[in-house]
DNA sequence: AGCCAGGCCCAAC
DNA sequence: GTTGGGCATGGC
């Protein structure tokens, strides 16, 4: 079995990486390792010292995949700084998750999850997510004892009926699903890609993911976030309100607020920022 | 038991 | 353009 190894891996933890919301399908195993599947390859990933281990991959996959899907090019300690020097409070949240790190994800699987998040908790999201994997997806193949699915295609969804859907306990998000299903097959996977694009700006990219049934703001901005590399987008949910008003002093109803906020203080990496302080939210006990 | 969860849709202002 | 009720399901 194959493994890759890069050594001197900075502003890296994995718990921070794939417990700040942004990702469904990995878990941690006890000694601390995630396995996980993404781009339909099976992977466990370890953090050892400094060096990163992604055993089941080759350096072809990760040449092909991993690479930008740890957004390994990008340096969060300059990330990081810039957001310090910006605003006095945000470091105590950079603090709490400094090894965050924006995953680049595929745009199908994160309109799928993020539709399915929606007035959802977290260990339901997950549960919904693999269930649709385990009925719907393409088989990889046994790794570390457990029979690994892709996520199912846009094309697989797209012919299915709500009834199809009810073993995943969807509610009333599962209609929602196959008529974005139905709409991202008949667009197109290359009408979604184009987005990713630099020359496309965070309100063509917003306006356009909102004609999809189930994704209102919120939604959108995960998407342009986890999967669009529009590292402005600024998701607002529970928790954000919760945080913007306890360490911003934001009253919860004044999402427009914060958003201004966020835009100004952040600016184009306000997304990252955005992952700070959810993490910290979720997981710092407050004082 | 009852409130809540990474909100959205749709109708009624 | 904004506001509010309704919503499947199950975690806690």
């Amino acid at each position: 079995m194959s493994r890759i190894v890069l050594d001197e891996v900075k502003d890296f933890n994995l718990e921070h990486i794939f417990d700040c919301g942004q990702c469904f399908r990995w878990n941690a195993e006890d000694d601390g390792s995630y396995t996980g599947v993404a781009g339909g390859r099976a992977v466990n990933v370890a953090l050892s010292g400094k060096s990163l281990v992604i055993d089941n991959a080759t350096s072809d996959d990760f040449e092909e995949f991993w690479r930008d899907y740890f957004d390994m090019d990008t340096d969060y300690g300059k990330i990081k700084d810039a957001l310090r020097a910006q605003d006095p409070v945000i470091g105590k949240a950079i603090d709490e998750g400094e090894g965050i790190r924006l995953l680049d994800q595929e745009i199908w699987e994160t309109i799928i999850s993020f539709i399915i998040s929606a007035n959802n908790n977290i260990p339901r999201i997950k549960g919904c997510i693999e269930s649709l994997c385990e009925n719907f997806g393409e088989k990889i193949g046994r790794y570390r004892g457990k029979t690994r699915y892709a996520f199912p295609t846009a094309q697989k969804l797209a012919s299915l009926t709500t009834d199809d859907l009810v073993p995943c306990r969807l509610g009333y998000r599962a209609k929602y699903i196959i008529n974005t299903a139905k709409m991202y097959t008949k667009l197109g996977d290359k009408y979604f890609e184009e987005l990713k694009g630099e020359d496309v700006s965070y309100e063509d990219a917003f306006k356009k993911i909102s004609q999809l049934q189930g994704v209102g703001p919120k939604v959108a901005n995960c998407i342009l976030l986890f999967s669009l590399k529009k590292r402005d987008a600024f998701p607002i949910d529970v928790w954000m309100k919760k945080v913007m008003n306890h360490l911003y002093g934001f009253e919860e109803e004044d999402v427009k607020g914060m958003e201004k906020f966020a835009s100004e203080t952040f600016g184009d990496v306000a997304g990252i920022a955005q992952q700070y302080l959810f993490y910290y939210m979720r997981n710092k006990a407050l004082d």
